[in-house]
DNA sequence: ATGCTTCTTTTGACTCATTCAAGAAAACAT
DNA sequence: ATGTTTTCTTGAATGAGTCAAAAGAAGCAT
C-alpha cells in the first residue's frame, strides 16, 4: 500500500493538483481493482465523506488520462478501473458471476500489440479480455 | 448479399421464428458491419419503416444468442454487431475518429486464446480490441 | 384451411450510468 | 497573503438500454 507523501508524489509526478477528492480516488482504486465506478465512489467516500460522485468521475478521467489508472470495460458491463502498472496484462471475466481476474499477456510481452494486418493504423495499446466460467461457475 | 431465402434458411437453422423484424435486423447487419445499435435501426427502417426500436433490440440479442451475430463493445462506445463468421478476427479502433476495422488473430487462430495462466478458469472467447490512429488521422 | 398455442412485437414509461453547467471552493505561484 | 487557475459541489439533464402488458404474428396440430 502507498502511503499518502507517496500518492501526492505520484499525482506530483504527473502534473497534477494534489486533492483530497483524487488521493481518496487513487486509494480507492489501488484497495479495490477491477472495482466499478459506484465501489469506487463508495470506497472513497469512507475515507471523504463529502464527495460528491461527480468529483469522482472527474479524477477518474483525469488519472486515466494522465496514465495512473487504467480504465477498461467488459461488453456489457460497466467501466472500471485499476491502478496503471507497465506490465501488460489482460483480464479474464467470468460470464456468469462476472468475476475478473489478471492474466499474463498470451504470448510474451507484445505479441498482443501486433496483428497480422493493421490496415494502415498506427497501433498503440491493445485490450484484452477473455470470456469465460470462473472455476467455482465451472463446477 | 444473401437472398431473402438465405436469411430466412439462417434463422429456421437455428430454431428462430422467421419474422419480418428480424429479416431486417439480419440484413442491416449485413449492410452495415460494425453498425451500433441506433444506425440498425435506421437502417432497418429504411426495409420496414414500422419497426420499433424495442423490436431491433431484442432481435440483436437474440440473434446474437443464437450466435448469428457477434456483439463487441470498444470501451466507451456504443455496442456494436457484425454478422458472425467462423474466422476469428478482432478489430482495431481509430482514438481519434472511431472508424474501426477488422484484422487477423495476430499469431496464428487460437493464440488469442491462450492466456499464460487462466486462474482456473475455462475460457471460452476472446475480446481483442486494438487502440491507435487510422491512415487519415495519423497524418 | 382453421383454430390454438406460443413466441414476438408494439407502445410507452422508466431506469440509471454518465455528462453538462454555473457558481463556490481549494490549490498553487508569485 | 493575494490573485489566478483549476477543481469541486450542486442539481439538473441526457440517452442508451430495459421493463411490462396488451396486441399481433408464426408455426403446429387437427
Amino acid at each position: 500500500m502507498l502511503s499518502t507523501l507517496d500518492l501526492q508524489e505520484l499525482l506530483r509526478g504527473a502534473s497534477l493538483r494534489v486533492t483530497r477528492p483524487r488521493m481518496a480516488v487513487v486509494s480507492a482504486v489501488l484497495a479495490n481493482p477491477h472495482a466499478d465506478t459506484e465501489s469506487i465512489i463508495a470506497a472513497a467516500r469512507a475515507e471523504l465523506p463529502e464527495l460528491s460522485h461527480q468529483a469522482v468521475y472527474d479524477s477518474l478521467r483525469t488519472l486515466t488520462a494522465a496514465g495512473l489508472l487504467r480504465c477498461f470495460q467488459p461488453a456489457g458491463s460497466l467501466a472500471r478501473y485499476e491502478f496503471h502498472v507497465e506490465n501488460n496484462h489482460h483480464h479474464v471475466v467470468c460470464r456468469l458471476c462476472g468475476f475478473i481476474a489478471d492474466v499474463d499477456c498470451a504470448v510474451g510481452k507484445a505479441s498482443c500489440l501486433t496483428p497480422s494486418s493493421d490496415h494502415g493504423f498506427v497501433i498503440e495499446t491493445a485490450d484484452v479480455i477473455y470470456w469465460g466460467l470462473c472455476p467455482s461457475c465451472s463446477s
